[in-house]
DNA sequence: CTGGCCTATCGACAGACGTCAATGCCGTGT
DNA sequence: ACACGGCATTGACGTCTGTCGATAGGCCAG
């Protein structure tokens, strides 16, 4: 079961909530699950080095557009794992592919990382706040 | 192998960085194998539901430190997986754990989700540039 | 001193993840 | 038409990760 704390701690007994011990069922800045999983799924898709080399990559070429090719050999990987981890980042709404003829280009989209800044919880400072 | 692009791209040959064919070894906007490797570990360690919740959750009461026992149950996770959560926190850096007495009182560190954001390739308009 | 409570660690287990070789698809050039 | 080459997909494999039950360590109350 749940471990629920029998005796109520000595401290900061004073801005409780509303409930009697400490903070009973709720604290304030509370994330829905949803929410929780959604971004985690984001975050998940940047949590990985080959990723974030891609995306340093393509960020740092950004007039120029990127192929797979071009990434084989910096990232020391082979094709298929290349492969796999831009498609992540293009499900994951962080780059576009673009399929002209046999070579697929692939660009940053705008402002998908500026989101994700934006959803963590406790990062202030950016555009959203009043 | 390489899969190393026999055939130059027929696209955009006027950019190349000084080699013929597409961009030959370096792009511009490389970033370290280190680097990637330690970015990518912090975010790893905000990539998960459960931790971005306690976050949350942190953040929303900063006056207010919290202690484990508050958050098995808006999490609904066993205890020992809360104070593991914690622990990746705390290791990675974006909580303090101050045990006082029996309970441990988590805080956010304030610096450092902030830091992680201006780490990550092509997010701008944060504190460090102009 | 003894018992109870909060927290951390350990061991185990299922599931997800990163990686690569092999293969198939589809433009391109000869 | 044919062969070649870039890219995506598949299947497999080893590793990492999240979760929990059981257990151990410490502090406080009686």
């Amino acid at each position: 079961m749940n471990t629920s704390r029998t005796a109520d701690r000595p401290t900061l007994e004073l801005v409780d909530t509303g409930a009697p011990g400490c903070s009973p069922a709720e604290l304030a800045g509370a994330m829905s699950a949803e929410q929780a999983t959604d971004l985690a799924r984001t975050l998940k898709a940047l949590a990985d080095p080959a990723r974030l080399r891609v995306l340093a990559l393509v960020a740092g070429n950004e007039g120029r557009e990127v192929c797979v090719c071009d990434l084989t050999e910096p990232l020391g990987l082979a094709q298929p794992t290349v492969s796999h981890h831009l498609k992540v980042l293009v499900d994951a709404g962080f780059l576009t592919r673009d399929k002209r003829g046999v070579w697929a280009y692939f660009a940053l989209v705008p402002g998908a990382l500026d989101a994700v800044v934006d959803a963590l919880p406790g990062v202030r400072g950016r555009s959203g706040l009043s």
